[in-house]
DNA sequence: CCCCGATGTATCACCGCGATACATCGCCGC
DNA sequence: GCGGCGATGTATCGCGGTGATACATCGGGG
């Protein structure tokens, strides 16, 4: 969810749409990229809800000559503080939203401010997730392995392999998470 | 795209929109599921196009009693010949439409329907739009490197090496056509 | 005999994408 | 000195897909 990813972004220091989408490649990397035509509407969306504002201060830089085609000046925007209250609250969400496809990059991307418990039950979610995945896929394959041709049997095949390989790197993840926290319970 | 995939398996048997959501399931495995919530809307627009139709014979199986609430019988579909044409054009495609993260592995779940010319350059066209795109992350990792918490890092290494690992993968499969196909030129 | 899980069709609100439009700024080359 | 071009910057629109939800039927096992 990009709400998340804005709010965590301007938890950091305030920024206008550019500068955001700049960052969000910077964060996410290939894993995401958030195009213009969703971060406008949610910046619009998120102001109108009061998570975050227009940061006068720099707003005024070019208000002078061109007042044609309706002024279109940078915006900066900032965290209010219901904005900050939110994101503690998203960053807190550990149910099955956070282990989805798109969702899950996110959260780990702004790991480093959220509770390591609720690290490792997001990192934990997410592999039972991918593994329930793998067991469905598996004896799909199993079923139905004589009957597909080689082209799609070779796309089964490495899906399989790359969420095998995500599994172990969660495990991997996991493992590093306890050992920072040697006993939780 | 949800069109190709209903084109592809029409083109096999006949069969309702239950059972058509099933072998997408078999056909693309982990990659893609495409819910009943696209099926349906995919299916009735297209069946508007023209591109497929209702197959009456077996749709009267439950037509006497219960025409309360707008009689829903079970619906198959078959694919029409301005839809087999469809078909054929869109398995020809090879522009950057075919390259797509959602779009390649459709594509290739059909190859074996599609022309080895054309095979061969929508596995390259890939290949290239994943290197760009690692490249891309690989530049901006080095520019930011400092800056990145260790999670976000994790991240983004963990995304090039999914790349990496999808690039050896095509280059592998290239060969295999190249071999296939000894001089196309 | 009843309930439950599989089969089956359908809609809705929401989200994100890609294309497109438009405007300004700074710099490089001619 | 000036013209163009690439980066910076904001914005909208149509479309396709998702997940939740609703509802109905059927077969079989407890």
């Amino acid at each position: 969810m990009l709400e998340l990813a804005v709010l965590g972004l301007l938890s950091e220091s305030p920024l206008h749409g550019y500068e955001l989408r700049q960052r969000l490649k910077a964060t996410l990397g290939t894993f995401r990229a958030f195009s213009y035509g969703s971060l406008y509407p949610t910046l619009r969306r998120m102001r109108d809800a009061g998570w975050i504002a227009e940061d006068e201060g720099d707003a005024e830089v070019v208000a002078g000559a061109p007042p044609l085609t309706g002024r279109r000046g940078k915006v900066v925007y900032k965290l209010t503080a219901e904005g900050k209250e939110r994101l503690t609250e998203l960053l807190a969400e550990a149910g099955p939203s956070s282990w989805e496809d798109e969702t899950f990059g996110v959260h780990f991307a702004f790991f480093s401010k959220t509770d390591p418990e609720v690290r490792v039950r997001i990192l934990e979610g997410r592999r039972s997730r991918l593994e329930e995945r793998r067991e469905g896929a598996k004896s799909g394959l199993a079923r139905t392995r004589g009957r597909l041709d080689s082209y799609t049997l070779q796309l089964q095949e490495h899906g399989l392999e790359s969420v095998d390989r995500e599994v172990r790197w969660l495990t991997e993840l996991i493992e590093t998470e306890r050992q920072k926290q040697p006993r939780p319970t």
